[in-house]
RNA sequence: GGCCUCUUAGUAUAACGGUUAGUACAUCGGGUUUUCAUCCCGACAACGCGGGUUCGACUCCCGCAGAGGUCACCA
C-alpha cells in the first residue's frame, strides 16, 4: 500500500516553492490507490503562526488535493499534530536510551556556540560529537534522570559510511564525517523534525517520503536512527528546488514568493496552477502540456521527476491560466466558467442580472488570462464610460481624420443602426458590413471609431457582439454622446 | 571551509551511442478581409569547459569550472 504525506509546519502560507511537495506525494499515492496524509509539524512553538494550519488546508482543498487521513479529518493514526504526539516520541526515544544510543546533554547552548566558533576558527568542521560530554556515557537509568531533569536528548552517533537509494537522485553515499549527535528531544520536551518525522512516518506507515532536496545532507543521520531503532525506512523521493525568477536561489517568502492563495485571488484556476506546477520538474516524455488531474493521476511517474532545480516562470503560469479558462468554457460551457467568476466582476456588475453577466462572459472569455481581468475588461458593460476624446483622436487608425469627420461617420453609423428592427448579432453584423461599403472606410478605421466611442476601452470583443450585448438604446446613446462630444470639441 | 547535489536556447523540457538536437512559454515577423486576445504560419535561440572510451558521443568514464543545498534545542 502506497502511503505518502504532506507534512508542513504551520509557520505561514504555502507558496509556489513548497506546494509541489504536496502535489507530487498526492499523485504518487492516489494513482496507486494509496492514501495521502496531512500531518502538521508544529514542534517549533516559536515559529508557530496562528491560522497557518487553516490556510494550508484551504490551499490543499483549493488545488483539489484532498487527504485521506490527517489534520482536520482524523484517521487511524491520530493525532496528526506533532505537538500532540509527545508521548509517542518519548516512548521511541526511551528505546534509544535503553540501548545506549541516546544521551541527555547538559551542555548549555552558549557552550555549544563556543565550540562551534572555536572549530570554525581552527577551520575544522563543527561536529558536536567532537565535544561529547562525559554524560554521554551514563547508564540508561542515569540518562533518564538527567533527561527528566530537563536536559535535551541527543543521538549518540557512530561514524560510518552510508549509501542509499533516492527515487529521484539515484544512488547516493556519504562518508562518516557527516554523522553527528543530533538533538532528538528538545529542552521543551518536543522532538526535533529530525526525530519526529522518522517516528511518525513509521507509525503512520508512510511508504514514500517526498520532500525537498535540502534534506539530502541529513540523510545519513536519519539512516543511523532508522538503523538504531531497527526499523525499515520508507522510500526517499527528493524533489529539486523551485527557483526564484531571478538569481539562482530557491524560491522563498523572503524573496517575495507569492502565496498559492494569492494566485487564487488573482483568478488563476486551480486546474491551471496544478497543471503548471506538476509540469515544473516533471514530464511524461511526450509533448503534452495540458493535463487534467485525472490525466496526471494516470501518467505521473516518480522516475520522470527532474533532478535539477526548476525556475518559476509566472508568464507560463499565466499562459496556462488562459488555456484553462478557455478549456472550461469550450468543454463545459458558459455556466461552468461563470460559476468560477464569483468575486471577480467589477463592483458595478453585481446590480445586473446574472444572465447579462453570462452573456458578457461568453464574449470576453477568450481574452482573459486570469479571472480578475474581468474587473478591468468589462466595466464599460455596466457603467457608461467616461468620454475620452484623446483616445479617439490619438488612435492609430483615427488620428488622420478630423473630429468633424469622425462625428459625421458616427452620425451615419447611428442612422443606419437605428433602422435595425431586430437588434441581434446577425443584423448588427450585416449593418456594419453595409456601413463599411457605404463609408468606404477600412474596417480598422470605422470599427475602431465605433468600438472606442461606445466602450472607451483599449480593447473589446468584436463590435457586433458588444453592440448586441449592450442593447440598442444603450449603444446608440453612447454613440450619440461621443458624437456630440466630438462636435463640441471641434467648435 | 567540509560534505552532498545539479549543469540542453531567456525559461520549462525531449533525446536514453548515429536526429538538420524536437516541443512549449517568452521575443520578433506574417496571416485569420475591426482593436486587444484567440487560432494558424514562420523566424530567432541550447548540448558549461577539457580530456578520454568508441567507427561514432548531449548521451558512457575521469577531471575542471559554475551553480545550489547543508553543517540549529528550524523544519
Amino acid at each position: 500500500m502506497i502511503r505518502t504525506r504532506f507534512a508542513p509546519s504551520p509557520t505561514g502560507y504555502i507558496h509556489i516553492g513548497n506546494v509541489r511537495s504536496a502535489i507530487y506525494p498526492y499523485l504518487i499515492a492516489k494513482q496507486a490507490g494509496g492514501k495521502f496524509i496531512l500531518r502538521i509539524e508544529d514542534t517549533d512553538r516559536a515559529r508557530y503562526v496562528d491560522g497557518a494550519t487553516d490556510l494550508i488546508m484551504e490551499t490543499l482543498h483549493w488545488l483539489g488535493l484532498d487527504w485521506d487521513e490527517g489534520a482536520g479529518i482524523g484517521g487511524p493514526n491520530e493525532p496528526y499534530y506533532q505537538s500532540e504526539r509527545k508521548e509517542i516520541y518519548h516512548t521511541w526515544a526511551r528505546k534509544l536510551v535503553e540501548i545506549g544510543r541516546a544521551y541527555a546533554d547538559p551542555t548549555p547552548p552558549e557552550k555549544v556556540d563556543e565550540y562551534r566558533k572555536a572549530d570554525k576558527n581552527a577551520k575544522i568542521p563543527f561536529l558536536f560529537r567532537n565535544h561529547r560530554p562525559a554524560e554521554a556515557d551514563l547508564s540508561p537509568e542515569e540518562t533518564m534522570k538527567l533527561w527528566e531533569a530537563g536536559a535535551p536528548l541527543r543521538f549518540k552517533a557512530e561514524p560510518k559510511n552510508y549509501s542509499w537509494h533516492d527515487e529521484v537522485m539515484g544512488d547516493l553515499s556519504t562518508g562518516p564525517e557527516v554523522l553527528d549527535d543530533i538533538i532528538l528531544i528538545k529542552k521543551d520536551g518536543l522532538p526535533t523534525y529530525n526525530f519526529a518525522h522518522i517516528v511518525d512516518d513509521f507509525e503512520m506507515e508512510v511508504s514514500h517520503i517526498v520532500r525537498g532536496v535540502e534534506y539530502l545532507s541529513s540523510m545519513p543521520n536519519y539512516l543511523a536512527i532508522y538503523e538504531a531503532l531497527n526499523i525499515e525506512h520508507p522510500k526517499f523521493v527528493s524533489l529539486p528546488h523551485v527557483l526564484a525568477p531571478q538569481g539562482n536561489k530557491k524560491l522563498s517568502k523572503r524573496d517575495g514568493a507569492k502565496s498559492v492563495v494569492d494566485y487564487r485571488d488573482d483568478g488563476i484556476l486551480p486546474e491551471a496552477m496544478l497543471n503548471y506546477l506538476a509540469c515544473l520538474g516533471w514530464n511524461d516524455g511526450t509533448e503534452q502540456e495540458i493535463y487534467t488531474m485525472s490525466e496526471l493521476l494516470e501518467k505521473f511517474s516518480i522516475d520522470r521527476i527532474q533532478n535539477s532545480g526548476a525556475r518559476f516562470d509566472e508568464t507560463k503560469l499565466l499562459w496556462q491560466s488562459g488555456i484553462w479558462i478557455r478549456k472550461i468554457f469550450d468543454e463545459q460551457g458558459v455556466d461552468a466558467l461563470y460559476a468560477r467568476t464569483e468575486g471577480f466582476w467589477p463592483e458595478s456588475a453585481m446590480s445586473y442580472p446574472e444572465k447579462y453577466r453570462k452573456k458578457i462572459l461568453s464574449i470576453v472569455y477568450d481574452r482573459l488570462k486570469v479571472l480578475s481581468d474581468l474587473r478591468t475588461m468589462t466595466d464599460y458593460f455596466f457603467e457608461t464610460p467616461e468620454i475620452d476624446l484623446e483616445m479617439l483622436t490619438r488612435n492609430k487608425f483615427l488620428k488622420k481624420m478630423s473630429e468633424q469627420e469622425l462625428a459625421e461617420l458616427l452620425r451615419i453609423v447611428s442612422e443606419r443602426l437605428s433602422e435595425i428592427k431586430d437588434w441581434n448579432e446577425d443584423e448588427l453584423q450585416a449593418a456594419f458590413n453595409e456601413l463599411l461599403e457605404k463609408t468606404a472606410k477600412k474596417p480598422a478605421e470605422l470599427f475602431s471609431l465605433v468600438r472606442i466611442s461606445t466602450s472607451f476601452a483599449p480593447f473589446s470583443p468584436a463590435l457586433h457582439l458588444t453592440a448586441a450585448v449592450l442593447g440598442r438604446e444603450n449603444f446608440l446613446s453612447r454613440l450619440n454622446s461621443a458624437r456630440s462630444a466630438l462636435l463640441n470639441d471641434g467648435m
